[in-house]
RNA sequence: GGCGGGUUGGCGGAGAGGUUACGCAGCGGAUUGCAAAUCCGUGUAGACCGGUUCGAUUCCGGUACCCGCCUCCA
């Protein structure tokens, strides 16, 4: 069986996986606050944690991996959204949960195993928290109810900091009722304008960490194999996720694997609304990058280095997979190759499978191609059909088409290309791709096809020649 | 202030203490009315200063610069 090794954030090296059950490997991943359309950045761990699932399913068997990414759909950031457009929360999450998985399965992403929502898990959350508070490791004040961060021994060990370090120079939010600052919120109380439930401590709604200790500990037992996200994450998320579910069920380890991707920018920059280069999957589809290619680009970077998405790596993904598209073009999927399986057991190192895939490309050995994609997502049926040539229904195309064509044969006969070359020109000017074959000509549209250009293109007219 | 990551050829981006990464672009060739696409061939590297070593871009130390987290964030 092949060996996976995986970087585990909580030990700083490279392992050897070895699932706690080999029937039943158990990743759980932190999913969307679902407010607002996916970023880029949010793309990158659907991605990156989709091509490990696939791993673990390759290897392992698809009936023997269960792959938890949760929805956070109790966050303040939504109830700020719901005051704002005056819109019923549940109405925002749901619409945002649909966009969520159209563009997910845009980037070619399998739906994982469950995708609990927060709102379905309330009561585990209340158990763990009565749980922590028997235990004495949380205590209520003014309404709320605090997890008493000095109580834990280990806490720190994730992210490598000590919590005498952390006081020094750290904005944390001091609050009075606080024992310690560092101690942070479990339960919240909910005045009657915000969603909230009922529970030993009053209405209320639970904090940030717990709903992600609640739902992998329903789905997926107090002990695991793998918990991945952001590098973001790390802290406090995650180190609070550790702290409360080791302490409300000591005899379980919580996750074993930490696996975190790093960060996103744009254009070599942070991305921000405000610098104008945030950029939604969704912008992209509608621009006409297909999820395809994201998903190539944002698989070109090892995860955990940061990358950059840029408009060249973009293009650079496009022209790469027109041509494996072409080469394996009607051919059915053979083995998956040594190498590619290697390079993603090998802490999913996704460029060197990418370059084990171009090997395969160059030995024209189109069916192991379009195996070993399909570990990466890519070469897929259901992500296919972009690269196609023009739609038949653009009659502007096929009129301009005709024209060439004609103006070509009239060429060959007269040896004067000057109208062909008008033509073409002003055809690549409008971002159109044209082809000539031996008699015929295709034209497919680009990126960036100029439709008023097109329609600019006057009909043929004699050239001026030079006296 | 604390913690962590990075610096590779024109660009992107890996691995390995000694032998070609790979891709894109460029260049040369085949092909083409010219191109595109395709195919063949090909040059360029590892921030800086020390150390270990027969040998370091790869290990160790230092310097410079960049980035992330510590506050909502993937």
């Amino acid at each position: 069986m092949t060996t996976i090794r995986l970087t585990n954030s909580l030990t700083r090296r490279k392992e050897v996986f070895v699932p706690l059950d080999p029937a039943n490997v158990r990743m759980y991943v932190c999913g969307p606050t679902v407010y607002d359309r996916a970023h880029l950045g949010n793309a990158r761990p659907v991605v990156v944690f989709d091509t490990l699932f696939r791993l673990l399913r390759h290897v392992h068997g698809a009936d023997h991996v269960t792959y938890v990414r949760n929805i956070t759909d109790v966050d303040d950031k939504i109830n700020a959204r719901a005051a704002e457009t005056g819109r019923p929360i549940r109405a925002i999450t749901d619409e945002t949960i649909r966009w969520f998985h159209e563009d997910t399965a845009a980037l070619g992403a399998l739906p994982p195993t469950h995708e609990p929502r927060a709102t379905d898990h309330i009561p585990g959350m209340i158990d763990l928290i009565a749980a922590l508070l028997a235990r004495g490791h949380a205590y209520e004040a003014a309404g709320h109810v605090l997890f008493r961060v000095r109580s834990f021994g280990e806490y720190g060990a994730l992210s490598g900091r000590s919590p005498d370090d952390m006081i020094a120079g750290a904005r944390v939010e001091v609050a009075p009722w606080k024992e310690d600052p560092l101690d942070f919120v479990l339960w919240k109380p909910s005045d009657p304008s915000l969603p909230g439930w009922d529970s030993p401590w009053g209405r209320g709604r639970p904090g940030w960490h717990i709903e992600c200790s609640a739902m992998a500990r329903a789905l997926l037992g107090e002990s695991f194999d793998i918990h991945g996200g952001g590098l973001d994450l790390l802290f406090p998320h995650h180190e609070n996720e550790i702290a409360q579910s080791r302490c409300a069920h000591p005899e379980g380890r919580f996750a074993r694997v930490w696996l975190h991707n790093e960060m996103l920018l744009v254009e070599g920059r942070k991305m921000s609304k405000s610098l104008g280069n945030f950029v939604t999957v969704r912008d992209l589809l509608d621009r006409g990058v297909p999820g395809e290619v994201v998903r190539l680009v944002l698989l070109g970077t090892h995860y955990r280095s940061p990358t950059d998405w840029t408009d060249r790596k973009r293009a650079e993904a496009e022209t790469t997979l027109r041509r494996w598209r072409a080469a394996a073009s009607g051919l059915a999927p053979g083995a998956p190759d040594p190498a590619v399986v290697a390079a993603l057991a090998d802490d999913l190192n996704t460029p060197a499978a990418i370059a084990a895939l171009h090997a395969l490309h160059g030995a024209g050995n189109g069916p192991a191609l379009l195996a070993s994609a399909a570990l990466l997502g890519l070469l897929t049926p259901e992500l296919g059909g972009w690269e196609e040539a023009a739609p038949a229904d653009s009659t502007l195309l096929a009129t301009l088409r005709e024209r060439l064509i004609a103006a070509r044969q009239d060429a060959r006969r007269t040896r004067d290309f000057a109208e062909v070359d008008r033509l073409k020109a002003a055809l690549l000017a409008a971002g159109v791709e044209v082809r000539m074959g031996r008699d015929d000509v295709e034209l497919r549209p680009g990126p960036a096809l100029d439709e008023d250009a097109l329609r600019r293109i006057a009909p043929g007219r004699r050239p001026e020649h030079a006296p």
